[in-house]
DNA sequence: GGTGCTGGATAGCGCTATTATCCACGGATG
DNA sequence: CATCCGTGGATAATAGCGCTATCCAGCACC
């Protein structure tokens, strides 16, 4: 197909396509003739998963350029590439320089090595759960986060079951990214339904006078 | 404290407290002349919940306004207020008009009443929710969030156990807004760490040629 | 043989969060 | 009493991001 049928198809505008083949986020359509390229199925497919991973993501498009780079570095052993789609998910936090972050990024550590996790000792998730951490410890509110941890080992683990990491690249990147963000919207979503089912049982009738009886 | 004691210990520039006093989110300090005026902790305070809200929550200023305004209405009951402030940390998700849609946010419905929660039928949180299951049927992933549900409502249960909603408005709100943001993005980092654990674990020695015995 | 779509390049836009600049004033300080 | 720094208040400028619009030359296709 033409850019334009991939546009009307895509639902994508045809300037924000030519974007995203400027920021190398879609790969180039074939080069049928020096002023016509067609694209295929794979392109309708990455649109699908830069749409996904912006509007559900909420990715910047730099972050999105970072999964999409890894995807495409043939080199990249498949557990790496999986790990550098995956690093492109969080926040990038650098470390501040003081000894609080230094005891919350160890209890991060730990928190990790309790459960006897392998997780790459650079890991910039590392250093996010380390924030959240101190952030937490700061304004006073409770920093025990192992039932947490186990809580998202068990859904993760649930998650992973379900999808074949071994099948072609962009499939299994497309199903770990794809499944990280959007699961896990889900389930930011179902939190805070469930906190407002629960405030909202707990202050049942505060604002009125109690009923008799 | 002056502006700038205000600003020199909380870390935020001078001109962005200005700014913030401008738009709504910091109340004004104690006019103690024609120009000059006193700010004590309660501002303090505030700036350290915008900036948590910000940073780690990712709030655009105007759903950080949203929530501000629900704590200072002093007229609403304390279970709308929070309502109103946690509403906000969602995105904003508007249907669309397609038999998928209501289709999904059928589903939705069924998830929360199947739990038995207690959801204002108009909360948006129920579109945010269609609108993640439409994307995940959309791309031909499971959508079946059962357990996600019981999960969250286990932990939402869990966090709002150690939190007093019956103090002061500023606190109730501040406590069920921090809580959610920073244990959703403490629990989604937890998340991504045992994906990212998990998938090692399933492809270990895949590049490798597998170690002898 | 026109003409409509294409690739390619560059410029502009709308929004958000912040930062900078300017101003007049008045309280603290000498 | 002079002065001068920090202030409140207003407005303008900035930076970054995600597009969107414009222009152009060329060729495939009718």
């Amino acid at each position: 197909m033409r850019i334009s049928e991939l546009s009307d198809r895509s639902g994508v505008a045809l300037a924000t396509i030519k974007y995203y083949l400027r920021e190398g986020l879609l790969h180039q359509g074939e080069q049928v003739a020096a002023t016509r390229a067609v694209y295929d199925d794979s392109h309708l497919r990455r649109l699908r998963l830069i749409r996904a991973l912006l509007e559900i993501g909420r990715l910047p498009v730099a972050a999105i350029k970072q999964v999409i780079d890894a995807v495409e570095d043939e080199s990249l052993p498949v557990h790496q590439m999986l790990g550098t789609a995956q690093y492109a998910l969080g926040p990038a936090v650098e470390p501040e320089p003081s000894d609080d972050w230094q005891a919350a990024r160890a209890e991060a550590d730990r928190l990790i090595d309790e459960r006897g996790w392998t997780i790459a000792p650079d890991a910039p998730t590392r250093n996010e759960l380390a924030q959240t951490l101190l952030t937490l410890r700061r304004l006073g509110m409770p920093t025990d986060l192992s039932r947490y941890a186990e809580t998202a080992g068990g859904l993760a683990a649930a998650e992973l079951e379900s999808l074949r990491l071994d099948g072609p690249r962009e499939s299994a990147v497309e199903a770990v990214v794809l499944g990280t963000v959007l699961y896990g919207r889900a389930f930011d979503a179902l939190r805070r339904l469930a906190h407002e089912s629960e405030s909202a049982r707990r202050l049942a009738g505060e604002d009125q006078p109690p009923a008799a009886g």
